[in-house]
DNA sequence: TTTAATTTAGAGCAAGTGTTCCAAAATAAA
DNA sequence: TTTATTTTGGAACACTTGCTCTAAATTAAA
């Protein structure tokens, strides 16, 4: 009854998300984004309503696809330690470009209160699920003894999660990775 | 035999400053600028060329008055240890619109490979200029005992360098200080 | 007072912005 | 085949962008 949907929603995404991913919001011009995608004005508009919903969209379906991906591959494994390792690891262990992409949640928080509250929220929820995350994986490795008990589960997952900015933001702008391996060291001295 | 400049340069700076430091480079806009200096187009660019030069120069003057005054201030006193746990907590002891700030320097390297290449350059001196002031810090205080010497000064540097981009990074989205007390017990529990 | 040198204010420009609008195209039901 | 409904491509819009240009203003030397 009508003319369907000729794109992959899926392909779509991906492509907004690594223009978003790359250049930051501000910096991506709807033209941009219609390169990118392949798409024309009327279907972007048509579709994801304006730029911000295509963006809303975009940090959706990177939390989908890279944290909760990466969340459910090494922090829910039987052996939490060496996972907490593997996560951080997983964050550093690739190609330059991609390392240079950082991480959209945290490229978002730091272009600052740009953003209406529904994007903050969404950030803060991401930030938090990761948090909680590294928590119960924490909680875990104390339980087995895999992990020294002389920290709170609460705090040691928010110093992680310090580091994981931290580390997060420096491969943005820091292609060198002769620090990676004593960084990794370090992460798995806090567990000690 | 000419007409004087009439504003003072420094104003003009923390101005200029403040705006990139606030909303970032891209999402900064020449009118932004002109209002928040009280300067018109053609002093702007008169005096600094533009946009960017305008920009170049509010990064030197961010590192004057901001990364310098912190670097003399906390790590050149001759208690190290209580130093350095003070270099972080004078950056997170700040009322909500300072925090909210973050860093120039680290947001403007989220900003991404936007910016030419004697911008990207004056980050990384930054970053190695703070690396390297904590590094003198902790020399100092393993020689003294304060700090504990079971890991080499550069790595602990690097470790704190990474924990204060992610603390920076934080306080740009995350308006609460629970848990600054912690992270701060963290911090000095590095050294033991 | 005249002259030379420089700064200032702001009008204006070409290019780029997010968005709207609409005719053409595509489909399934009638 | 006709009709109803939706998607598509892209022209066009009002506004903003970084920047240029010029006339007026301001100074100190001649």
């Amino acid at each position: 009854m009508v003319r369907p949907i000729e794109f992959e929603e899926k392909e779509v995404l991906t492509s907004a998300m690594r223009c978003f991913w790359k250049r930051g919001y501000a910096a991506t011009s709807m033209r941009d984004l219609e390169k990118a995608t392949g798409l024309s004005t009327g279907s972007i508009y048509n579709s994801f309503g304006n730029k911000d919903g295509l963006f809303d969209r975009s940090l959706d379906f990177y939390v989908a696809t890279v944290i909760d991906r990466r969340i459910e591959k090494f922090l829910k494994t039987e052996k939490p330690r060496e996972g907490i390792v593997a996560f951080f690891a997983d964050s550093m262990n690739k190609p330059a470009w991609a390392r240079a992409l950082g991480c959209l949640m945290v490229n978002t928080g730091v272009e600052g209160d740009m953003h209406p509250q529904h994007i903050q929220d969404k950030m803060k929820a991401a930030q938090k699920k990761v948090a909680l995350a590294l928590r119960a994986a924490i909680e875990k490795g104390q339980e087995t003894g895999e992990i020294s008990s002389h920290e709170l589960p609460r705090n040691l997952a928010r110093h992680y999660g310090l580091i994981l900015s931290g580390l997060l933001v420096r491969m943005r702008s820091d292609q060198t990775t002769a620090w990676h391996e004593e960084t990794l060291d370090f992460i798995d001295s806090l567990m000690d």
